[in-house]
DNA sequence: GCGGAATTTGCAACATTATAACATTAGCAA
DNA sequence: TTGCTAATGTTATAATGTTGCAAATTCCGC
């Protein structure tokens, strides 16, 4: 790969926010779903930047709005962003990122990097089908696959601590 | 494969244990690490099913040994164990379960069954070099990579909720 | 065995992440 | 309007994990 993923070098970052914003409404109009303030707001939030947030980070941030919010309200938004395919947790850090393949079917693998907390997350049909074929052998009839990769990031590899 | 995984049929599970605990004490004295009693009695613990347990769970049944263990002994055991590559960590339940392949340089991938609670920890190679390719193509330097699949084992697939 | 260094454990307090239960409000349609 | 449903507010609590320091144990050279 010649250029580098996103997270991984300065871009308009506003530009991301703003097409996830659009592609979010799309799609809970296809699905009949409500994206109201509240759910859009922490939607906003997650896609501060490529690193993944907390949910009392978020809710840190609502209070800050001026949002008088409490941990349900953040976990039901952030459910309900899940459930819509529009946010992914990851659960080897208790934090949520924005999807980036939105509306596409896809088993998202997240490359998480340790010095610079980017992730970067990618469809990879390689790896699906290898743990497929995997869980066949044992007769396992998967449902929901987690794959995290915690490592270095290019950038980070060569000269540690970037912000991206 | 024509027969089953131990966890997702009826064996002799004392055995298991027996041999986890015989490993862990040859692996621990490779490592000229202490395999104290604590540690010992947690591995024991964690072994008791193929079904990974809480880390308030270890320490609920030290307290019901007497042992008036609070957090950081068991969060400390478990640690140690981790390192020695005797026990995973699953982050997508908090939860911990003994290694099978001890001792092997391996990448574990594993298989829950969200019905019986059940879990299979498999050497996946093609799965392993699948992960690295694809994070390759990124220039991404994988460290540490986790792989869990939830899903139906073949016996619930069949019938649900057995103890296995 | 003895004494000092290093490891391990005990213990108290605290931090973080997540959920339960129930009241209230907003959206929508008959 | 009225009545239903989805969404939110509110309070409390559960579940998971960490920090910091003191005491005890173990190791190792003497
Ligand atoms: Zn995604
Ligand atoms: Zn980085
Ligand atoms: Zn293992
Ligand atoms: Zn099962």
């Amino acid at each position: 790969m010649s250029s580098s993923a996103l997270p991984y070098r300065p871009h308009n970052h506003q530009a991301c926010v703003a097409q996830a914003l659009a592609d979010a409404r799309t799609i809970c109009q296809q699905h009949n779903a409500r994206l109201t303030p509240t759910r859009e707001r922490v939607l906003e939030l997650i896609w501060q930047s490529h690193k993944p947030l907390g949910a009392y980070d978020v809710l840190a941030v609502l209070a800050e709005d001026g949002h008088n919010a409490a941990p349900p309200t953040v976990y039901r938004a952030l459910d309900f962003l899940q459930q819509q395919g529009l946010v992914h947790r990851i659960a080897s850090l208790n934090a949520f990122i924005g999807c980036t393949h939105a509306g596409e079917r896809h088993n998202g693998m997240f490359l998480i990097c340790r010095s610079c907390g980017n992730v970067l997350e990618l469809t990879a049909p390689g790896v699906s089908s290898a743990v497929t074929r995997a869980a066949a052998e044992e007769s396992f009839q998967p449902d929901n696959v987690t794959i995290e990769v915690a490592g270095y990031c290019p950038r980070c590899a060569s000269e540690p601590a970037h912000d991206g």
